[in-house]
RNA sequence: GGCCUAGUGGCUCAGUUGGUUAGAGCGCCGCCCUGUCACGGCGGAGGUCGUCGGUUCGAGUCCGAUCUGGGUCGCCA
C-alpha cells in the first residue's frame, strides 16, 4: 500500500510554516497525529519534531481519489501533502505554533500505513515506563522526549564550540582498554585473539586524556560514553555520557574559570537561564558539617548545628553515649513545623532508619514556648532551654536531633533535610543553584579492605601544604579535587593530577600497592611520567544529569534516547542474552553448569 | 543482597466489610456530519483481574510464593 515519494521533495517542516507562506504552494510530510473528518471536509493535524499543522482536505480542491485516500488515513500513518498554504478561514488555534495557517491539500500520498499504537503518541505520556520503553521507538515521537533530545543535541553542539574556541581539541580514546583496579566494577570484553583475557570498557578516559597532556596536546576534549557495571538509580545508566575535559599548565582556578563561562553559555543560551559568576565555592569540611552531604543542595535551609558540646553532660543516655563513642549529636531546625503531626514524624524516623539511624529525637517548641519532645523526661529544664537556644529554634520550629558517629549522622541529616524540603514543596525547580566543593580528602579508610582508597581516584593531587602527611597521616591530606554540585546534584567532578613519578609512587604505597602491582597495572602512565610531564587537571560533567537538570526532569532516563531499566536491561531489544554456542567457543568461554540449563 | 511501592479491556483508572452477567473515560471498529482543532451524533467489539498455589460454599477482593516495572540503602575510584 505504501507509496512512493517519487517527485516530491519536502520543502518544509511543519512549524517552519506561517503567515508568511500564505498563498504558496508547499510540500510537507510527518506522521497523522489526528484525523477529523466532517463528511465532506477532512482535518488532519500532520506531526513532525518540529510540531503540528493542520491540514485541510476538501471535496473539489483534491481529486476523488486523493479524497478517498484522506478518508483512510489513520494516526501515525506517514504522509507527504502537496498544497497550499492559507490563512484559517475558521478561528485560529492559539494552542499551536502554526494555528493562523492550514494547508489546503492538492495531492496526498500514504507513505506508509500504522498500527494503532500500544498507547497514545501525546505530550505529558501517562502511561507506564515499562511499556513506553519496550516500544521507546514511539515513545521517542513523543514531544516531551523530542524536546529533551533536542536541548541534548544543542547541548552538545554549544560544548563543542565553546571550547574550540577556548583552544581545545577533540580527541578520541579507546573503548576496548585495560581494566584497572579500584572503582566501579568493570564490564568486561572477552579477547578472541588471545584467550583468557579481557578488554573491560572506560570508567573514564582518565588515564588516556592525562596521556594526551603528556603528548603534548595541551588542551583536550571529549564528549564520550563511560561504563561502570554498578546498579542502577534514577540518576545513574550503566552506560552514560562524560563531557571529558582535560587541561595542560593549568591549576584549579584555571579548570574552574573556563568550566563557569562554559556553565554559564550553556544555561544562558540553551534555556535562558543566568548563572551569576563567579559560582560560590564551599569546602569539603564546610559541606558535610553545614549540610551533611559532599554536594549540598542550597536552594533551602534546615543547616546542620552541632550541639556536642551543649548536651555532652545531659542525662540523655542516647546523646551522652553517642558522644562518648567518639560520635558527635547534631540537630536540625525545621522552621515553622513546630505542630507536626506526630504520624508524620514517625515516618520521619522511619526514613531516617534507612540511612543508619537508630532512631531520631525531636523536639517541637509549641505556641506557648513549652515542648513536646521524645527525650524531654532524660533532661533539665535548664538543658531543655540550652538546647533549643543553641538551635535557634522559635516557638513552632521543630528540631530534629541524630546521635551516633559521624558518618551516620552526616547521612541522616543530611538526606532528611533533602526529604523534608522536598514533603514541604521548597524545591524550585526554576532556581538554578551552583557549588563547587573543594579540597575533598584524598583517601578514605576503608573497614571493609582495611586500607586506605582514593575518594577520587588514585591520580589525583594532594594540597601542597598537606603533601608532607602523605605517607605519615594520609586521612588529614586534602587533595586538589572538586566537584561541581547542582542543586545537590553532582554534575561534574575533576581534580589536578600528580604529574611527578615519585609523587604518584607515594600515592600508590599509600593505597597498599607493592611497586610491581602499581607498575603492572599503570606502567605505562608511570613510565610516561618519565619523560616529560606538564602540570595537568581535569574535569568531567554527566552530561545526563546535566541534561535532566536543564529539563527538569526526574530521572537520565527522560534525556537518553536509548536507556535501561533497573536491572541493567534493555526492554526494547532483550539485551543482554545468550549467544551461540559458537560465539561461545571462539573465545574459549564456558558457561558454569548451573547457567546451561 | 535489603527495604518500600505498583501490576484490573489497547491506555489511564474505579471496584465498597470476599457474594449473582467486572465498570468508567479515552482509544479502537462501523455509519452519519463542509470548519473541526479535547470536534459532534448513533451503534459496536474488547478484560476473568501479572503468574502459580492456598484458604473458603464462593476471591479482582484474604494468605504464601513468584514474575515484571519504579524508588531507595548497600554499591557507584
Amino acid at each position: 500500500m505504501a507509496e512512493s515519494m517519487r517527485g516530491l521533495h519536502r520543502s518544509h517542516r511543519c512549524t517552519e510554516l506561517g503567515k508568511k507562506d500564505i498563498g504558496t504552494t508547499v510540500t510537507v510530510m510527518g506522521w497523522v497525529q489526528k484525523s477529523r473528518n466532517k463528511g465532506s471536509i477532512l482535518f488532519v493535524d500532520l506531526r513532525d519534531r518540529t510540531g503540528l499543522l493542520q491540514i485541510i482536505f476538501e471535496e473539489g480542491e483534491i481529486d476523488a481519489e486523493g479524497f478517498a485516500k484522506a478518508e483512510k488515513l489513520r494516526s501515525e500513518f506517514v504522509i507527504a501533502v502537496v498544497g497550499t498554504v492559507t490563512a484559517r478561514s475558521g478561528g485560529e488555534n492559539e494552542n499551536l505554533a502554526t494555528g493562523a495557517i492550514e494547508i489546503r491539500a492538492k495531492e496526498v500520498r500514504i507513505l506508509s500505513e500504522a498500527e494503532t499504537p500500544p498507547f497514545p503518541i501525546e505530550e505529558e505520556s501517562k502511561t507506564k515506563e515499562d511499556l513506553r520503553l519496550k516500544y521507546r521507538f514511539l515513545d521517542l515521537r513523543r514531544p516531551d522526549l523530542q524536546k529533551n533530545l533536542i536541548m541534548r543535541s544543542h547541548v552538545a553542539t554549544l560544548t563543542r564550540q565553546f571550547l574550540a574556541e577556548e583552544g581545545f581539541l577533540e580527541i578520541e580514546t579507546p573503548m576496548l582498554t585495560k581494566s584497572t583496579p579500584e572503582g566501579a566494577r568493570d564490564y568486561l570484553v572477552p579477547s578472541r585473539v588471545h584467550p583468557g583475557t579481557f578488554y573491560a570498557l572506560p570508567q573514564s578516559p582518565q588515564i588516556f586524556k592525562q596521556l594526551l597532556m603528556v603528548s603534548g596536546y595541551d588542551r583536550y576534549f571529549q564528549i564520550v560514553k563511560c561504563f561502570r557495571d554498578e546498579d542502577l538509580r534514577a540518576d545513574r545508566q550503566p552506560e552514560f555520557t562524560q563531557i571529558d575535559m582535560e587541561l595542560s599548565f593549568v591549576d584549579i582556578d584555571d579548570v574552574i574559570d573556563v568550566n563557569e563561562r562554559l556553565l554559564q553559555r550553556m544555561f544562558k543560551e540553551t534555556i535562558g537561564v543566568e548563572v551569576q559568576l563567579p559560582i560560590q565555592r564551599m569546602t569539603y569540611a564546610e559541606a558535610m558539617d553545614r549540610y551533611g552531604s559532599d554536594k549540598p543542595d542550597t536552594r533551602f535551609g534546615f543547616e546542620l548545628k552541632n550541639v556536642s558540646e551543649i548536651v555532652k553532660n545531659c542525662g540523655f543516655s542516647v546523646f551522652t553515649g553517642a558522644l562518648e563513642a567518639g560520635g558527635s549529636v547534631r540537630g536540625i531546625n525545621i522552621n515553622g513545623q513546630g505542630s507536626m503531626p506526630r504520624k508524620k514524624i514517625d515516618a520521619l524516623v522511619e526514613f531516617a532508619k534507612g540511612y543508619g539511624a537508630k532512631g531520631l529525637a525531636y523536639l517541637a517548641v509549641n505556641e506557648d514556648g513549652t515542648y513536646k519532645s521524645s527525650f524531654s523526661k532524660f533532661m533539665t529544664e535548664d538543658e531543655l532551654a540550652a538546647l533549643v537556644t543553641a538551635m535557634g529554634a522559635q516557638p513552632n520550629d521543630l528540631l530534629l536531633f541524630a546521635a551516633d558517629k559521624n558518618t551516620t549522622v552526616f547521612a541522616v541529616l543530611g538526606a532528611l533535610r533533602v526529604e523534608i524540603a522536598k514533603q514541604l514543596e521548597l524545591l524550585d525547580a526554576n532556581q538554578y543553584n551552583f557549588l563547587w566543593v573543594t579540597e575533598f580528602p584524598l583517601l578514605e579508610y576503608s573497614e571493609e579492605e582495611d586500607r586506605y582508597v582514593a575518594m577520587h581516584h588514585p591520580f589525583t593531587m594532594p594540597m601542597d601544604e598537606d603533601l608532607q602527611y602523605l605517607e605519615s597521616e594520609p586521612g588529614r591530606v586534602r587533595a586538589k579535587a572538586y566537584d561541581i554540585v547542582l542543586n545537590g546534584t553532582e554534575v561534574g567532578g575533576g581534580s589536578v593530577r600528580i604529574f611527578q613519578s615519585d609523587v604518584q609512587e607515594t600515592m600508590f604505597k599509600v593505597l597498599g600497592f607493592t611497586r610491581e602491582e602499581a607498575y603492572n597495572r599503570f606502567g605505562f602512565l608511570l613510565n610516561a611520567f618519565k619523560y616529560g610531564v606538564p602540570p595537568h587537571a581535569g574535569l568531567a560533567y554527566g552530561l545526563d544529569r546535566l541534561i535532566m537538570l536543564m529539563a527538569k526532569e526526574d530521572s537520565i532516563r527522560d534525556v537518553i534516547a536509548f536507556p535501561k531499566v533497573k536491572d541493567a536491561s534493555c526492554l526494547m531489544t532483550e539485551a543482554p542474552n545468550v549467544v551461540d554456542e559458537k560465539q561461545l567457543n571462539e573465545l574459549f568461554i564456558r558457561l558454569a553448569e548451573s547457567l546451561t540449563k
